[in-house]
DNA sequence: GGCTCAGGGCCACAA
DNA sequence: TTGTGGCCCTGAGCC
């Protein structure tokens, strides 16, 4: 079947194996899984993902604690409504989990625990319907350990093709893991990224053949797959040019690690004029008088136009190196332009003058915890400013039928694409502008929640002005509104929650072989998961 | 049929 | 009085 276009950077492209792939990702266990008391053992020496404290065991969908497990029975079973005295931030530890319950729950939600796994009947006893999503869980951990074991049997001899994989922090605690003093120390003495020349960890495609001029007009893309989207690998990636308005751009720097990345100077181009920005420029309707901290947010905003020329070079370049017989499947497109996009986010965070005010130590740490979350933002976003209705808009510019997607995927990206639309719906509802996405993206970046943060204080009060500014902006574009501010606050745990299940998608992928070693994406995805 | 383990209930304790 | 959290019970699913 010809399925014309691409598919969202977020949910990944809709390709079936059947008998390849657990598509079905709560299929059966393999034989790969851990010895249960070792598997136990394991997990049960994970801290709680909300407060810190002990695991004792999956409770409603995640590993958490006895006492989290507890409130969260308490909080849905009673129908508990919590408000926030402080900014709906509160700091969530052992020792201050009992401070604030709104922020509480809101962490629970965040962090995946399901408000549907607590009974309605309050049946005790036996097994969940969420038993095979924990398998599943084990699973992952177990194939984790044993890449992890592999990686460090090979590392003396496969120095050469050995994927960048700094080892940084705990997704959940983020405590460093031991290597992070020797893989930071590494990266960022490594030039970071600014001469083009990389440690051995770092596994660039920054080479002089990649940064080439592509070897064919740049398009505009309409591109088609006429591949059979369930056979694995099949599915090719042909574009057929057509009169372009967008401005050609030298090559991005492709140079994928985050320590680079970051460290590596400013070079983002702003302002420059396309179709696409004067689209965004009149999307957003503007503030009456938006308050100068809220210019400033918006003057660190990424040009969409760059973006999508960015995406559309990396392709045609990508494809351009490999020559008619050796295509792009969909999937690896979908990671081209997801890892594409994801670059674009670390060099707006890197350019905000806020985010420069912290350590660079703190800056990789906040984009490590968050990315996942920025892309979903970032997806969002598009879709509310461009997006029809059933369409999903592509930073391509392209736009794809919601339910050819779905028509194909298997049950986890359609629950993603589901979700993704729901969420973009109430946005459109509650007329979601521009000023609100940068606003939230600056939440959801400037987490004083990560562990590992050394300036936690100077987190919180960017956190807290960025919330005023946006409580602010809402009250004065949408007076009539005055929920809205707490409306747009509580779909950040759905945004979370997707994310989430987006990382869990890309990781289950990525053990497969399915995702390019030497991308930005990857690295974060094991970042996260060591 | 026994075992596992995740959800529910109980209750001492704290605020 | 209400919320917390540790401990134990229950019972569906698995082997």
């Amino acid at each position: 079947m010809d399925i014309p276009g691409y598919y969202p950077q977020l949910t990944q492209p809709v390709i079936q194996h059947p008998g390849n792939y657990p598509e079905d990702l709560e299929g059966p266990s393999t034989s790969q899984e851990q010895n249960p008391e070792e598997d136990s053992r394991a997990e049960y020496e994970e801290s709680c993902p909300i407060c810190g404290d002990k695991v004792s065991g999956y409770h409603y969908g995640l590993l958490t604690c006895e006492s989290c497990k507890g409130f969260f029975k308490r909080s849905v079973q009673n129908n508990k409504h919590y408000t926030c005295a402080e900014q709906q931030s509160c700091p969530m530890n052992l020792a201050q989990r009992k401070r604030c319950p709104f922020c509480r729950f809101q962490k629970c939600l965040a962090v995946g625990m399901k408000t549907e796994a607590v009974r309605a009947d309050r049946m005790r006893g036996g097994r969940n319907k969420f038993g095979p999503l924990y398998r599943r869980d084990r699973q992952m951990k177990q194939q984790k350990s044993n890449t992890a074991d592999y990686r460090v049997k090979n590392e003396t001899t496969q120095a050469h093709c050995s994927p960048t994989y700094p080892h940084f922090s705990n997704s959940h605690t983020g405590e460093p893991s031991p290597s992070d003093a020797f893989q930071l120390s590494h990266m960022y003495a490594s030039g970071m990224g600014q001469s083009g020349e990389h440690g051995p960890l770092d596994c660039s495609v920054n080479n002089p053949r990649m940064l080439s001029p592509p070897c064919v007009p740049y398009p505009q893309l309409y591109c088609a797959f006429p591949g059979n989207l369930h056979e694995k690998g099949e599915t090719s990636f042909s574009c057929s040019p057509v009169p372009t308005h967008y401005p050609v751009h030298s090559a991005p720097n492709t140079s994928f690690t985050l320590g680079s990345t970051l460290a590596s100077s400013p070079c983002c181009a702003r302002g420059s004029a396309s179709t696409l920005p004067q689209a965004l420029a009149h999307a957003s309707p503007p503030a009456a008088h938006p308050p100068n901290f809220l210019n400033q947010l918006m003057e660190g905003e990424r040009d969409e136009g760059q973006t999508c020329a960015k995406v559309l070079a990396c392709l045609q370049r990508e494809q351009a190196n490999r020559g008619k017989h050796d295509r792009l499947n969909t999937f690896s497109i979908m990671c081209k332009m997801a890892d594409q996009t994801l670059f674009g986010l670390v060099e707006w965070a890197r350019n905000s003058s806020l985010f420069q005010e912290l350590k660079v130590e703190d800056q990789m740490v906040l984009l490590q915890s968050c990315w996942s979350e920025l892309l979903v933002l970032d997806h969002l976003c598009r879709q509310v400013t461009y997006g029809k209705e059933s369409c999903i808009y592509l930073v391509t510019g392209q736009q794809i039928e919601v339910s050819t997607i779905i028509s194909q995927a298997g049950a986890t990206l359609t629950s993603l694409v589901s979700r993704t639309q729901d969420l973009v719906s109430k946005l459109k509802a509650l007329q979601f502008d521009r000023h609100e996405f940068v606003c939230l993206k600056y939440l959801v970046l400037f987490n004083p929640d990560v562990k590992s943060v050394h300036n936690r204080r100077q987190v919180e009060r960017t956190q807290e002005r960025v919330n005023r500014a946006l409580m602010e902006h809402t009250q004065q574009s949408h007076p009539g509104h005055s929920d809205k501010f707490g409306q747009l606050l509580l779909r950040l745990p759905e945004v979370r929650s997707i994310s989430l299940q987006v990382e869990d998608y890309l990781y289950q992928r990525h053990l497969l072989g399915d995702l390019p070693c030497n991308s930005l994406l990857a690295e974060m995805l094991h970042a996260k998961h060591n």
